[in-house]
DNA sequence: CCATTTTTCAACCTTACGGTGGATGGAAGA
DNA sequence: TCTTCCATCCACCGTAAGGTTGAAAAATGG
């Protein structure tokens, strides 16, 4: 197996590396700290798998991985992400990937998912799997439309019922039936805690949680 | 020199720890992966220099610094912590610690860094020192005074004037006064957007861009 | 002690917001 | 086909929000 890693954390890259290193079945062939040398790399080495970080500087790391499908058409590629990246997950899952790891996951199921993936099975860590399940459960934004949903996002950038009315070429009369709806079916009191539940979702400006000044 | 390492990444802690077993003048002797172990390891141990990270599941990383200090008192503690996290950053110098590194910072100057500690020097990665400085520097937050300062945190829980008001013993004209000066200082349209600005500095209720859900 | 800033309160006015009720046409599904 | 849900538009109403102006304690700082 010919892997790649692509993470921006010197230290990260180093641990896997080693506990790949025990492995006789794997060999690490090439990695890369953002997404610009990732795509390079993939494109050099044509890996079997590659590890990808979810938050990488500059770029989502899946836009990362939808870039790489083309030039990489072979590749599995298997996500690493945070359990604090969370509320990333659920955005994550609309770009089909072969596996899901918690980099608080211990090493051991690290190679594990990584010899399921060569078998062309999938890994998702249990924990992701749950977190998924839990939020299809009892999220309250799943009883929203979608254009209800489209208005939610406008709300988390803080915009005006009158200039969400112009970017989606309706009139103000029709934003402000579905902000009311939003609010009767979240249960909140106005569209500022309406803002700040989609915010905290990771609805709005997209990373501006951390990326933020 | 003997070090402790407490990180919720088993990855980064065996990144951490290949990189210190190549040195001959430092020992790690103990690791945690999470606040409560932390504590109870850096007791048994009391190590030289302890790397903690910023953020760890429960409670953030400095509260275990401020509680280890005590029982610790002859360690040094430095902050891990990665550059996604600089909204924390700020609020993190609030207690002092004797080292910041980034993640995303070479082995080298991780090692270069501890070593400068055991000088009873101070390191601060020249990255997360920009921040702080540009971030002084260009913060609309610095014209607020301390009572809009008080105001905007609430506004970034949501709620209405009337509220603000009467957790603050005023009358809810005062509240609109502050709440004017705030959308004035910071050029922002609405109390929305005023909320929204602060949720992403960190303000409103602690931890919930992370937590939430 | 004086100047400045901060905090507080108040009146007036305009606009945006949110609640309520109703109406239409279309799409999806039983 | 009929029903249900969705998206759209409209009108009315009350209230909250934001801008403006002014002013008077209170604290700050030289």
């Amino acid at each position: 197996m010919r892997l790649v890693l692509i993470d921006d954390h010197p230290l990260v890259l180093q641990g896997i590396e080693v506990v790949i290193q025990g492995q006789k079945d794997m060999e690490v062939v090439g990695t890369a700290s953002c997404g610009e040398v990732g795509i390079k790399v993939l494109q050099d080495f044509q890996p079997d798998i590659a590890l990808v970080d979810l938050r990488l500087p500059g770029e989502y790391g899946l836009d990362i991985i939808k870039r790489a499908r083309k030039i990489a058409p072979q590749c599995r590629f298997i996500v690493l992400t945070s359990y604090s990246d969370r509320a990333d997950i659920k955005r994550a899952m609309s770009e089909k990937v072969e596996g899901y790891i918690l980099k608080e996951a211990m090493p051991e199921e690290i190679l594990n998912a990584i010899r399921l993936v060569d078998k062309n099975r999938t890994y998702i860590d249990p924990v992701i799997m749950q977190i998924l399940l839990n939020q299809e459960k009892d999220d309250p934004t799943e009883q929203l439309t979608p254009r209800e949903m489209e208005v939610l996002e406008f709300l988390a950038m803080g915009m005006s019922n009158r200039n969400i009315a112009e970017a989606l070429f309706v009139t103000e009369y029709t934003i402000k039936k579905h902000v009311s709806q939003i609010l009767e079916k979240l249960d909140l009191a106005d569209r500022t805690q309406a803002a700040l539940y989609a915010f905290s979702k990771g609805l709005g400006p997209p990373g501006s949680a951390s990326i933020a000044n």
